[in-house]
RNA sequence: GGCGGGAUGGCGAAACUGGCAGACGCAUUGGACUUAAAAUCCAAUGGACCGCAAGGUCCGUGUGGGUUCAAUUCCCACUCCCGCUACCA
């Protein structure tokens, strides 16, 4: 039979069509084997998917299609994250409503998706703006209301000017507007929504130690980061002169108070408008509007003096009150203690403004620094010194005993303080989840009842509208009656963050279709956790925390055994374009459709496996992804002709079964742990060469085997191909329902051992000896070899070092 | 500034537990096939040096040191690159 030319065009249309309507991922019901849950992050519908969601997807895949080879009933679904921001700009650009955009995009994504043949169960997509999904938003928020875990305060917003419309904070970059990039964004203050996620900060930080073996150590330490738990004290210094007019502070370091010298309240700090005069809160006012301006980098600390001084409750002494650009109101009580000799920073304003620095810690074997005469701040623990009672303490003692003291004395305790803050998820926007709330002027803000949801976003509305929620110009929308007095009010027409979709999505995709609640917590029991995760590492905080919170929201409901969503999370790398990041204004954006039609699916989805490995930054090269083409071709092309044997049969067979089961093994052990899939795919080319140098020789019976693995051990990597190649074989049926094959250990092992023989480290020869040899019989042995002798000549054999089946190190002098 | 990741041929990379550095692929060069090209196949390909040749010697994993019979791998110091984060009291 002669061999056939690769047409990877005609080979996945084929295919294409005949698997176009098949059901083959279906996750079971009720299924007896054991389950697996692969879930790749659902994407935005931008309308094109480009080659690093195709990676994302190559790897889900991957290890899906071979989970499914060893027997798993395996749920690997795909949806879409279909709220957001850019619809409403492509809609204010193209005159097209939101809705028929997003679904269009969609569509067009899905054409791709099946040109792929990622292994899906598209029964149940999940798409976040359909109301059958966003209803049950509603309904999560409600429940959340009702527990006190949604609440609405007034907060400072980012406001782009030219945009004349609220930012979220992922749309800020670098202080100004993400599309605006000479336009610093402002703060306004505006009633919004907030989701009570500090009520879980400490679950979220303690339960990452049940995450540790299955999530990447740097995501979980930006989690770590970004929750930013710290310990210390809340201490109340008093007004001098007004006893009850309390000044909270934050410190770690309350061993220090005996050195604070100064009060530094934030800029924004509510006792600004009564302690400072007219002249003091215009500076103080103009220090905010500076740092919301510019609110990153090293901003040169400034200050003023209030003109008030406070009382530190251990020593009685009268401090002086500042106001200090450097001190934040959104952590802590928006208002320090400055203990220049042992902070840094306060080291540095105080040095600047002249204010005292007192020196109160001592390093545990020396003495205490000398004022004046430091140069830098003294940070680490020691010895209190000049501290009335407690002096001579050590600081952990000191800073016990000192905030016990303060319970006692009424004028603090200990307290921790975190960095993350409660969610904000107002958006002044259309396109999103309509928040499930009405504004009655008699009975308050009102929860739409259960009954009444999902509360429909509007069609056809205007959404260039300026500086509002467009949601506010639909009166057919505004204008409710009132659930609880039936009388004349207004709905919310501020809409739902996008975050909130993506953080319940993969517990929907267990039960996709239930109209009567998100889900059926007996399904939930069964598929979670996820049993692998995949996806960018730029969602490592926003999205991945979000997703833990709510699992434990939904936990605390009832609805959902589980603590913790993910128990496996791999966060692929970047994917550049030769050389250079992707990015649409540089036009270098690498399109799946294009790939397909340039070198088809497999081709496309098997290079972004083989060039690097994948956790590590992927460089997309033209050349490279045609050498997989040529591989794929030499495989197609090796196993469509069959040329008969001549000569002896035995060698060759043994040789090529013994490569076969090598590779096998390899793969097999790679799909386990590390899912290194260049060196598995590498591992299939040594193959393939050692194949074609041995092919004349092999017999058929040993070619046949050759052929059957080749074509199961690539169906996780090319299915197409390894499709076409089953048939070719004369095979029925999907080859991704074929079983995983097993390697054979016996075939699989080298007849003896190649030992290396090194001098002094060096390589001079290699034996070959059976497997177990003693040191003595490798010594006997490569002391026979005539380039070991010379380089051994004239020297005396010092030591001996043998590594059984592997090396001989002879050391000579 | 803090945290994390990284640096290996012309390029992407491999070497998984300290044991043959550069597997596999790309690119390049030469050859075969062809009227020709494409495709395909074969061969060479880290550097310097020795040899007519077969072959051989030395150097080489960002830099400098250390541990070891043996270091890309472990330890110390440093340089550069990339991510995330940013006055968190």
């Amino acid at each position: 039979m002669p061999e056939k030319p690769y047409d990877h065009r005609a080979i996945e249309l084929k295919w294409h069509a005949l698997w176009r309507d098949a059901d083959f991922y279906q996750a079971e019901e009720n299924s007896s084997k054991p389950k697996f849950y692969v879930l790749e992050m659902l994407p935005y519908p931008s309308g094109t998917l480009h080659i690093g969601h195709i990676r994302n997807y190559a790897i889900g895949d991957a290890l899906a299609r071979y989970k499914w080879m060893r027997g798993f009933n395996v749920l690997h679904p795909m949806g879409w994250d279909a709220f957001g921001l850019p619809a409403e700009n492509a809609a204010i650009a193209n005159r097209r409503a939101p809705r028929e955009w997003t679904l269009a995009n969609i569509a067009a994504m899905k054409k791709t998706h099946r040109r792929f043949a990622f292994s899906y169960d598209w029964n149940r997509e999940v798409t976040t703006c359909d109301p059958a999904y966003y209803r049950w938003n509603q309904w999560f928020f409600l429940r959340m209301l009702e527990r006190g875990l949604a609440y609405r305060k007034k907060a400072l917003l980012n406001w782009c000017p030219k945009c004349n419309t609220v930012l979220a904070n992922e749309q800020v970059v670098e202080g100004s507007c993400w599309r605006h990039e000479d336009t610093p964004v402002e703060q306004r203050a505006l009633q919004q929504w907030f989701l009570k996620i500090t009520a879980y900060a400490d679950q979220l930080l303690d339960d990452m130690a049940t995450l540790e073996s299955g999530w990447p150590e740097r995501v979980l330490t930006m989690q770590r980061n970004w929750i930013g738990r710290s310990e210390g004290a809340e201490i109340d210094f008093t007004l001098a002169g007004a006893p009850a007019q309390p000044i909270r502070v934050f410190t770690t370091r309350v061993d220090t108070i005996y050195g604070a010298t100064c009060v530094i309240l934030a800029p924004e700090h509510p006792l600004n408008d009564t302690l400072l005069d007219p002249g003091g809160r215009a500076k103080a006012k103009a220090m905010v509007d500076a740092r919301s301006a510019r609110d990153l980098g090293d901003v040169e600390k400034e200050g003023f003096f209030s003109g008030h001084y406070a009382v530190n409750p251990y020593s009685g002494e009268q401090v002086p009150i500042w106001i200090g650009n450097f001190v934040l109101m959104s952590y802590g009580t928006g208002a320090i203690m400055a203990v220049p000799a042992h902070d840094e920073r306060d080291f540095e304003f105080c040095r600047k403004y002249g204010i005292l620095i007192r020196p109160v810690i001592r390093p545990a074997d020396g003495v205490l620094a000398e004022e004046p005469g430091m140069t830098e701040a003294f940070l680490d623990y020691g010895v209190v010194e000049s501290s009335g009672p407690w002096s001579g303490l050590p600081s952990e003692e000191a800073r016990r005993q000192m905030a016990a003291f303060a319970l006692e004395k009424g004028f603090g305790q200990s307290a921790i303080t975190f960095r993350i803050k409660d969610w904000g998820i107002s958006r002044q926007r259309y396109w999103g989840t309509p928040i499930p709330v009405i504004h009655c002027p008699a009975c308050g803000v009102v929860a739409v009842p259960d009954d009444q949801l999902p509360v429909l976003l509007p069609d056809h509305v205007d959404i260039a509208g300026a500086g509002r929620s467009p949601l506010e110009t639909v009166p057919e929308f505004v204008n409710a009656a009132c659930p609880k007095c039936g009388g004349a009010a207004r709905r919310e027409t501020d809409t739902m963050d996008t975050f909130i979709d993506s953080s319940w999505y993969f517990y929907r995709y267990c039960d996709p279709h239930n109209d009567r609640a998100p889900f059926d917590s007996a399904k939930i029991a069964y598929w979670f956790e996820i049993d692998q995760y995949i996806g960018g590492v730029e969602h490592a905080i926003l999205h991945l925390i979000y997703s833990r919170f709510f699992t434990k929201v939904m936990r605390d409901l009832g609805l959902v055994a589980n603590n913790e969503p993910v128990r496996r999370m791999f966060t692929q790398g970047m994917v550049i374009a030769e050389g250079t990041k992707m990015s649409k204004s540089r036009g270098n954006v690498v399109g799946a459709d294009a790939l397909a039609e340039q070198f088809g699916a497999d081709t496309a989805r098997m290079f972004v496996l083989f060039a690097a490995p994948p956790e590590k930054e992927l460089d997309w090269r033209q050349e490279g992804a045609e050498g997989i083409y040529r591989f794929l071709g030499r495989v197609y092309r090796f196993v469509t002709r069959n040329t008969p044997p001549t000569g002896n049969t035995g060698a060759a067979d043994r040789d090529a079964l013994r490569k076969l089961h090598q590779t096998l093994r390899k793969i097999t052990e790679d799909f386990e742990t590390r899912w290194h899939f260049n060196t598995c795919i590498a591992a299939i080319m040594e193959l393939m060469n050692l194949l074609t140098e041995r092919e004349a020789a092999i017999s058929p019976t040993a070619m046949l085997e050759v052929h059957e693995t080749l074509a199961l051990m690539l169906a996780p990597l090319a299915p197409y191909l390894s499709q076409e190649i089953w048939e070719e074989l004369g095979n029925q049926g999907p080859v991704f329902r074929q079983p995983w094959p097993a390697y054979n250990p016996e075939l699989a092992r080298e007849d003896e051992a190649e030992i290396v023989v090194q001098v002094n480290g060096k390589v001079r020869g290699r034996i070959a000896a059976p497997f177990g040899a003693a040191a003595q019989e490798l010594e006997r042995r490569a002391l026979a070899d005539e380039k070991v002798r010379a380089a051994i000549a004239g020297k005396t054999v010092v030591k001996v070092v043998a590594v059984p089946d592997k090396l001989l190190n002879i050391v000579a002098r």
